[in-house]
DNA sequence: TTTGAATGCATATAAATCTTATGTATCTTT
DNA sequence: AAAGATACATAAGATTTATATGCATTCAAA
C-alpha cells in the first residue's frame, strides 16, 4: 500500500459495497484487482483483510453469495441484498461528509484554487 | 460523534499535526473544541484518545510542551518541532491523496457536478 | 451558596480493524 | 519444470480508537 496503511482503516466495507453497487456481482480477487486499477496501484487490498470483511458483510445480510467453479478452481461471487443496497447508500454518504469535514479540518482546497 | 467512528482511524495525527501548524501552540482541550467548531460540531474528539496521541506525538519529538498556569488549572500547550512541521506536511498530502483515491472508488463529484 | 456544567488533565480496559504470516490448491506462461 | 498469477482462507499480532473512570478547578445559575 503507498499511503500509511492506518488510513484505509474504517474505508474498506464502504469500498467493497459501492464496487458491488457498481458491478452487480464481484468475486474476491476480482475486487482487489478492481481496487488497484481505480486507485493507479496506490491501495493494494491484502486478502487478510478482504476475506474477514466479505465474511462479516455477508454474516451482516448486506450481501449474499454463489460459488462457481471455473475447470476445478472456486469462485465466490458476492452480491449486496436489498439491505446491503440501503446500507452502500449510507455509507457512501457518510464518507462523503466525512471528508467535507476533514477538508475542513487540513484545508484543503480543490485543485483549481 | 456523527460518522461511524471508525471513519477517524488514521486521521487524527494528521487532525492535531495540521491544527498545531496552524495555530502555534495550542491545548489539549482547545484542540477538542477547534475541531468542533471547524467541522460544525460533526467530529468530537474523545480525550480518551486525544491525550494518548498528543502523548505519542511528544515521544515522536513532533511536538514539545511547556505547562501554564491559569489560576490553579494547568494547561499543558503543544508546539509543533522543526521535524514536526516536516512531518505535517508530508501527513497532509498523503491524506489529500488518499482523499482523491476514494474519490475514485466511490465516484464522488465535486458538489458542482 | 451550592450544585451542575464547563474546563482541563490523565489512564486503563476493551473493542474494532487491519497487517503479517501462513496454508492450500489451480492455472498459465516461459 | 518452475515461477507467477489466480483464488480461497485463517490465526496471531499490532495499531488505533472508544468507553469508562478519575481528579481538580472555575464559573454560572438556581
Amino acid at each position: 500500500m503507498t499511503y500509511s496503511t492506518e488510513l484505509l482503516k474504517g474505508t474498506l466495507k464502504t469500498i467493497i459495497l459501492k464496487l458491488l453497487a457498481d458491478n452487480k456481482k464481484m468475486y474476491g480477487y476480482e475486487i482487489t484487482q478492481k481496487v488497484k486499477e481505480l486507485t493507479s496501484d496506490k491501495i493494494q487490498l491484502t486478502e487478510g483483510a478482504l476475506y474477514p470483511t466479505l465474511h462479516a458483510l455477508e454474516a451482516d445480510k448486506l450481501v449474499t453469495t454463489e460459488v462457481e467453479y471455473i475447470g476445478k478452481r472456486m469462485r465466490k461471487y458476492y452480491r449486496l441484498s436489498q439491505e446491503g443496497k440501503v446500507k452502500t447508500k449510507e455509507k457512501v454518504k457518510e464518507m462523503s461528509n466525512f471528508m467535507e469535514s476533514m477538508v475542513s479540518l487540513l484545508d484543503l482546497k480543490p485543485k483549481k484554487s
